[in-house]
DNA sequence: TTTAATGT
């Protein structure tokens, strides 16, 4: 009797198993990197991540995720369009040595430590050193340092003005409100500004800044700030406060996408400064003047 | 008790 003869398609079956075992598998561990991602995120940011209003070529960007912070970052801009962190009162606030600058090698354009040597740009932290370092501790910090986490900011600012917004976050709101979710991030000039593609090396520079704190909780309250790169660095804090729709209008981005249409538009909409104590500290003076 | 950073 001859051997019987498989049939092609009995030959295809364990071809087609061991296809089917392959794919369950990539599906169960994508399944895993992804729960496993969304509760990272989930701890460092406050009804979801920024999101985009419409999609652009501009608009691709991917998140990066470190240790006490995560950043939106853009390979178009060759920069981080967001950072978002939660801050909380600690007690002992005493943080390490300023670690030193480095390369974040998951941008793959080289932004190095020197990048902006000579500019007249000073390499401003998004995702603060001190607030990151006091509450998250060192790991955080040096994290803090990564280039990813830079912006090409103007000395007068950096150092004066959006060090005494630092100062008065994790100094004077996080004691007083408990925990924070920050957003933090630049705005970029439109197509027609003047100074519109302006860069330092490949990273392109900001007109201005924005940063939005808010209370977490089932009344969530939020106050927010646009700062310009030219200041003098000793105005009063209170005069840059925003809506957070009106950051949303300059970036294109969407805060807090998780959060119902009604509650946006309260939280949002509105300039409410009642709560913060923001005119006892909006004057304050800078560490460094 | 020093939280920003450059240039020397």
């Amino acid at each position: 009797m001859p051997p019987r003869r498989r049939s092609a398609v009995s030959r295809l079956r364990p071809l087609m198993r061991r296809a089917a075992i392959a794919v369950l598998f990539a599906a169960v561990g994508s399944g895993l990197w992804y729960a496993e991602e969304r509760e990272v995120r989930d701890g460092l940011s406050w009804m979801g991540v920024p999101d985009w209003q419409r999609l652009t070529p501009l608009s691709l960007h991917r998140v990066l995720r470190n240790d006490g912070y995560l950043v939106g970052w853009s390979d178009v801009r060759v920069s981080p369009l967001w950072v978002s962190y939660r801050l909380a009162a600690v007690g002992d606030a005493r943080i390490g040595e300023r670690p030193g600058f480095r390369r974040d090698w998951r941008t793959l354009w080289p932004v190095t430590p020197d990048s902006y040597l000579g500019s007249g740009y000073d390499r401003g932290h998004l995702a603060p050193n001190y607030a990151i370092a006091a509450v998250h501790g060192r790991g955080a910090q040096r994290d803090t340092f990564l280039m990813s986490n830079m912006v090409p900011q103007r000395p007068s600012l950096n150092r004066r003005l959006w060090q005494r917004l630092e100062e008065v976050v994790i100094d004077r709101f996080v004691p007083r409100v408990g925990a924070l979710q920050v957003i933090a991030g630049p705005v970029f000039a439109s197509r027609f500004q003047q100074g519109a593609l302006h860069r330092v090396g490949l990273v392109e520079v900001p007109v201005a800044f924005y940063k939005i704190l808010v209370v977490p909780g089932a009344r969530p309250r939020a106050l927010a700030f646009v700062m310009p790169q030219a200041v003098s660095g000793d105005e009063p804090l209170d005069r840059f406060v925003v809506s957070i729709d009106r950051i949303e209008a300059l970036t294109g981005l969407d805060f807090f996408p998780h959060l119902p249409a009604a509650a946006a538009d309260v939280l949002e909409g509105r300039v409410e400064t009642d709560g913060w104590g923001l005119e006892a500290v909006a004057r304050l003076p800078g560490r460094f003047d």
